[in-house]
DNA sequence: ATGAGTGCAAATGCTTTGCATCCTG
DNA sequence: CAGGATGCAAAGCATTTGCACTCAT
């Protein structure tokens, strides 16, 4: 259930990945699609360093530039965003509209689903009296606290 | 005016943040009220830097270490919060509840004052139902759009 | 075939650390 | 005067870049 949705949900976002790639231009190498397929498949917001390692893997020869490159092409054409929470950016290969949850904890991120990035006309009314002329285009949320485990742990100390 | 303002809040900002640390024990050096000083007066979210080359000038002999070690003093003491937004960190003394707008043209960030930071309701429950039993904390928010300048030199492109 | 893409390694930028010395409390 | 704080420099990560070689188109 949730594993094959997780596949399917991977699988497409990989497939939409290489051929908006390929749309673009881009050439398809073996190594673009390696990483592509991978990144694709993560839910734990990799950073470049962490999805490098995990390819060298079952990919030696994998580069690391390679890897930056590509999350770059994506990232790019809006197929990845870049996630700032620590020294390292995190990639996030997860294009339907969400925000973060963020454990103070142990520093697990969460996606959490959203109807929608755009502000409210309120919000847009606001910000361009109040923040000197700013156009807001979207809203973006980090939900700190902490995650369950780290709820509970607490809990017991 | 607004000047004016601006110093009054400044100051009121450095002594506070001075008192704190001393009620904490922590010793106040001359480096430590120069750094303290002139990172209360700033409104521009200064990288640690920027602001070590700022305080070099009237304070040769001011180490790197020292600025971090200070920085990180106020934001363990919830003075100082941190703004990861691109590879540097930017420090932020603005203590009252507010949020950010980023300009995706210049980079720009300006604050935008808030009620609160706490969740609603409403929230504290979605997250906990679907966030793997997350607990709220806070919630921050990032405006991306465009600043007033940026918007009018695309405007005139 | 041809130029984009790759691998490697070195460079760059930000942040942290170790240690001898200094100075506040 | 004791221990925290500083300055300096080196080390540690994350990320970017230069260049010769390879390969997808």
């Amino acid at each position: 259930m949730r594993g094959g949705a997780q596949k399917r949900s991977a699988a497409a976002r990989s497939e939409r990945m290489l051929s908006d790639l390929a749309a673009a231009g881009l050439k398809l190498t073996a190594q673009r699609r390696a990483i592509v397929q991978r990144f694709a498949a993560e839910e734990t917001h990799p950073t470049a360093q962490e999805l490098y390692e995990r390819l060298r893997g079952e990919f030696p020869g994998m580069s690391f530039a390679t890897v930056y490159n590509t999350l770059d092409a994506l990232t790019a054409r809006g197929l990845s965003s870049t996630l700032r929470l620590g020294t390292a950016a995190r990639f996030d290969p997860n294009i339907e509209p969400h925000h973060h949850a963020v454990c103070d904890g142990c520093g697990a991120v969460v996606d959490v689903p959203a109807e929608t990035l755009a502000p409210k006309a309120g919000t847009v009314a606001r910000l361009r009296a109040k923040a000197s002329g700013f156009t807001v285009h979207r809203v973006e949320r980090i939900y700190r606290g902490l995650c369950g485990r780290c709820e509970a742990s607490r809990a017991t100390q």
